[in-house]
DNA sequence: AACATCTGCTTGAGTACTCAAGTATCTGTT
DNA sequence: AACAGATACTTGAGTACTCAAGCAGATGTT
């Protein structure tokens, strides 16, 4: 009978787990890990199909530091775009480019495979998928970001 | 309605807070972070109070070479030792000392406090609590290891 | 209009890992 | 008894972050 530090223990293990398997096949099919796909995954649901890196960093639970550091090479490959704001000179936006958004579908389409499969390989029913996911949604688990306007890039 | 990705992108997040939270608490208080606690956690709960570097990280989910490295300090603060094996040479065992153990102690009490604030924060059940425990269970979690013989330290 | 303060971002230094390669030791086969 | 291969561990180099400090630009107060 798992308590609360248990059930945290468990929790921190199955992730550690997780993250491996995605980065493995995302990184092997795509060139790019599961923390980039998440990157573009944001971006992609946000208008425009992009965001400030302030708000980037607070929608992946990195600091801005992290978000300067991480985007490098997703500029430098040519998935994301650095874009000036007209109105305020200190902001930087992370852009999708359309390669950043075919990549992106692409990728998707990898990890809800992964996703599919580690359940499965767990002998996870769907109704056990959905129990999981409706609880760690009141955990601040914000889950795949969704568009707020449907395809506005 | 949380799809299997979805879902995995919100236990990712949901580990990335919880970790977060262990850390600020943890390091604080005892000086030593969330992953050194799990080191001590397993070495605290293996018969003897030991175990060879190569199960520690399996237990952990790192590789041997990231057990080399995070063992490194614990030993200089002295909270773990370096013990042979007479019967293979190739062998380290990572012992807990009795500084450790105590430690350990102290810090299972802060962590089971924090587990128990976060999941109250978040206005869980015990009931929730106990079914995501459940969960993961089945999802290769560990949760807190068990003791194979009570206290033979 | 000048100044303190705040915000967005980058950078240097440090931490916690990873992988690949290297060393030492053990084990099974002939 | 010799040797091929497996196993336990460490180490060098590289990646992905963190925090603290710093800079440029915005904002509110007088």
């Amino acid at each position: 009978m798992p308590d609360p530090l248990d059930t945290a223990l468990r929790l921190t293990r199955a992730q550690t787990a997780l993250a491996k398997r995605f980065d493995a096949v995302l990184s092997n099919r795509h060139g790019i890990s599961y923390a980039d796909f998440q990157v573009l995954l944001h971006l992609g649901a946000a208008p425009g199909g992009r965001l400030r890196r302030v708000d980037l960093a607070q929608a992946l639970g990195l600091t801005a530091s992290g978000v300067t550091r991480g985007l490098g090479p997703l500029e430098r490959i040519g998935l994301v775009e650095r874009e000036k704001d007209p109105r305020d000179a200190r902001v930087a936006y992370a852009a999708l480019t359309p390669t950043g958004r075919t990549l992106l579908v692409d990728m998707t389409a990898s990890a809800e495979e992964v996703a599919a499969d580690w359940f499965d390989t767990a002998r996870w029913s769907d109704g056990d998928v959905h129990a999981l996911g409706t609880l760690l949604t009141a955990l601040g688990g914000t889950g795949r970001p969704q568009p707020s306007r449907p395809a506005d890039a």
